[in-house]
DNA sequence: TTGAGATTCATGTTATAACAGGTATATTTC
DNA sequence: GAAATATACCTGTTATAACATGAATCTCAA
């Protein structure tokens, strides 16, 4: 019986090895998930990227952060942080600010708009997430979290 | 005690769903490992779409396919196969011709060239995936795999 | 306090992603 | 068999990713 995977790539021969199942699984699902989690944040005019950044901004508060720490707390890797937020900043929905302690920081804070952006958009995700998440069991989503874990230690 | 995602992104509150983290921890680790891939096949001079576009073919063997059929076999959606498969065509990795049955397709094949620089770069990934993989027991690698299909049957 | 190195950000450039629209060929329908 | 529709691809354009480099500021050691 083949695999669903091999079924949703069309790939005629199974898996060799089932680690290179489990590996492209995940690549395959996070592109399904992001590709979903961008269609629904389009109408708000937002990609998951920015999205990541304004969630960020809101936890981190009227202190704001600076350019490498939201860097940091992406979920992505994204080489270009400097440019990301000039964009944000030119939707209004973050302000940039020269730091006056240490003027190599650029401090970044989440506006008003953003907030009210934010607040309008996240139960949409969660909403989706949840629908994605709820047939799970608690101990295969706690399974599923530690596997997870594993591969990515092994760097 | 936080957990280890928590702490990569440097998150300070714990996670209120563990769906919330189950979903966040799929596309970090996604990321990683695109990453790594990347930088694994970086040295051979191909990128993980690349790499993914020669081994569908090879598995085509000499019938080739079409750029609609790579597109479906692909991990990750790619929007544009058609440039995808000139860049490659112009690195000599991979051959276009047009189909004389239905001139709207256009069969692509892999080249001696792709064949072998296929061969070269494989065990290289191979290596790395295996190291990625081991720590994880059989059963675990199941279970993985059984989730990540539910998740991304929930749609 | 000054010079070396580190840190943070900005900028230039190229390649690729993403989106929209157009063209040629097949297929279907009437 | 002609028109309408569908399919597969290409092309143009813009936005973003990716990479490399440079400039400004700070830290720390001598």
């Amino acid at each position: 019986m083949p695999s669903r995977l091999q079924d949703e790539i069309k790939q005629s021969r199974p898996f060799e090895r089932p680690g290179d199942e489990a590996l492209l699984s995940i690549l395959r699902t996070a592109s399904v998930l992001e590709y979903s989690l961008n269609e629904l944040l389009r109408p708000f005019g937002l990609t998951m990227t920015q999205y990541n950044v304004l969630r960020i901004l809101q936890g981190a508060g009227s202190a704001g952060l600076c350019g490498r720490e939201i860097g940091e707390r992406l979920v992505s890797r994204v080489p270009d942080v400097s440019r990301l937020l000039d964009r944000m900043t030119e939707l209004a929905l973050v302000s940039k600010k020269r730091d006056a302690a240490d003027q190599r920081h650029v401090t970044s804070r989440i506006t008003a708009k953003g907030r009210r952006l934010l607040a309008k958009a996240t139960p949409a995700l969660e909403e989706a997430e949840g629908g994605r998440m709820d047939r799970l069991s608690d101990r295969s989503v706690k399974a599923l979290i530690e596997a997870l874990e594993l591969i990515r230690e092994a760097s």
